[in-house]
DNA sequence: TGCAAACCATAAC
DNA sequence: GTTATGGTTTGCA
């Protein structure tokens, strides 16, 4: 059974679908509804849910570190994300976009590079994820440095990354299985956005 | 700039 | 099996 709680932290709502402790999906929005239907689509589907009022204790922690994700205070550290069901692909590029540093970006195209595949099928994977904000998807942007899209508006997708803006210079290479992943600091894409 | 074509993993039929 | 669909990229006019 796939137990579903929501809570609402200054303003934002955050859901999470827990099964064992392990967390199958989860998100945010500004309304609580949306926030429980698009959990209810990205959960998997064979399994039965319920959707619960008041948090767990265990609810109650992750609700406290999703929201330090969105404020941008905390790095995506290591919870547990139950993605065995998940295709492998998808699996691994969930994976290496959790390793993006907060304050850093990287494209679509590097990503692929890293785990395979091409742009699009990793822009597929970001469409979907399961693990907002845990998986930064925010963190993936076009090569040109452009936005790309995003699940609940370009507009909150920038508001993001404006948030995690660490005022860092230079790109730099992170490590993931072996391979290097060129990652840039936020303020290129904010550059970018603010030529029109 | 703008457009077309190639790209490739998924999900849906 | 086959097809349609992207949160892309690249090259070329």
């Amino acid at each position: 059974m796939i137990k579903i709680y929501s809570k609402n932290i200054s303003g934002t709502w955050f859901g999470v679908g827990l099964q064992d402790d392990k967390i199958l999906g989860s998100a945010f929005d500004v309304s609580q509804n949306k926030v429980l239907s698009n959990l209810q689509k990205k959960l998997k589907s064979n399994a039965e849910s319920q959707v619960y009022s008041q948090p767990s204790d265990f609810a109650n922690q992750l609700f406290d570190f999703l929201s330090e994700l969105f404020l941008g205070t905390s790095s995506p550290s290591s919870v547990d994300m139950e993605m065995r069901h998940l295709p492998i692909y998808t699996q691994r590029v969930l994976k290496a976009v959790a390793c993006i540093p907060v304050g850093y970006v990287a494209s679509y195209g590097a990503v692929a590079e890293l785990v395979g595949g091409n742009p699009r099928a990793v822009g597929n994977v970001m469409a979907n994820n399961p693990f907002v904000p845990i998986v930064p998807c925010h963190r993936v942007v076009k090569s040109d440095f452009s936005l790309g899209g995003y699940g609940g508006g370009l507009k909150i997708k920038l508001d993001y990354l404006l948030r995690e803006k660490q005022g860092f210079q230079e790109a730099k290479n992170i490590e993931f299985e072996g391979k290097q992943l060129l990652v840039y600091p936020v303020e290129r894409v904010l550059s970018a956005c603010y030529l029109f």
